[in-house]
DNA sequence: CTAAGTGCAAAATGTTTGCATACTT
DNA sequence: AAGTATGCAAACATTTTGCACTTAG
């Protein structure tokens, strides 16, 4: 962390045109090393990772921890960071992993619950609920279904 | 993930001792690993980690991702489930570090809204709020004012 | 006896670092 | 010219996995 970027470089322009091209999108470092190696314009993932992380220094782009096992993804959010009443919130499947990424405005009203009634100020960005996701509650249940 | 502990093990036990006799602590699993090493009583690290996350999944554990670079944290929480189905949720500090536990029905009504709205049934014994409290929300407000 | 847990070592994963080279200013 | 950034490969740290063996129920 704290590592201000002061040259512009090419590397740096591409990078940073490409994740304004997706915005609203979790994208992990791999992510975007496969993409640039699938376009032929290759960059070095040590450049990837260092300057993800100086973008995020700068508040381009907000960084998302979800697990230790799981890569780190990012968001570009091109300098205005979300405050918490339009946040996005993290639910991780405990059972296939998925990672899924809500706009919720009731899951919202959370960070205001938790503000005005135990004064608590909520961090969207490093929490994340756990729990099963449909599809596999879906197949838990088939399976109880078949053991019967 | 998603690892229900069936058998009461001679291992499983003296790692909930030692979990236990060190409340309110942050643990890595590493950590536990070198405690064990230093008392003789050596503990082979895959159990150290199988069973770590299956006492996480019981509500015995409590598991904080920091960063995806460093280790995950565990703390000892003994397994607050509560009848009428009301669970209890944490909070985390993210400045002093403090675990708040919350017995909230509104917040409860978060589980119900998750699954009705996006079928995600949640686990509220892995869920973690991250944020700030109220008094190193106090505390911060003190620092802007001095700095004017 | 069967299902589950253990331990070892090996693999997998995501991220960081050292260093020579190339680019920005 | 001085200061940064890049890219490669190697290093790292944490966590997971395969498998033969042991243990609990």
């Amino acid at each position: 962390m704290n590592n201000k970027t002061k040259y512009k470089t090419k590397q740096r322009d591409i990078l940073i045109e490409y994740l304004e091209s997706v915005p609203k999108t979790h994208i992990t470092a791999g992510d975007v090393c496969e993409h640039f190696k699938r376009c032929g314009t290759s960059i070095g993932q040590a450049t990837v990772y260092r300057q993800l992380e100086g973008l995020v220094d700068e508040g381009v782009l907000q960084k998302y921890i979800i697990d230790t096992a799981s890569p780190a993804c990012f968001e570009y959010v091109g300098g205005n960071i979300h405050h918490s009443g339009e946040a996005c919130f993290h639910c991780k499947c405990e059972r296939c992993g998925k990672l899924i990424h809500l706009h919720c405005e009731e899951l919202s009203a959370i960070g205001n619950h938790l503000m005005e009634h135990h004064g608590f100020r909520l961090n969207p960005l490093r929490t994340v609920f756990y729990g099963v996701c449909e599809d596999c509650a879906a197949s838990e249940a088939e399976d109880r279904e078949e053991s019967k």
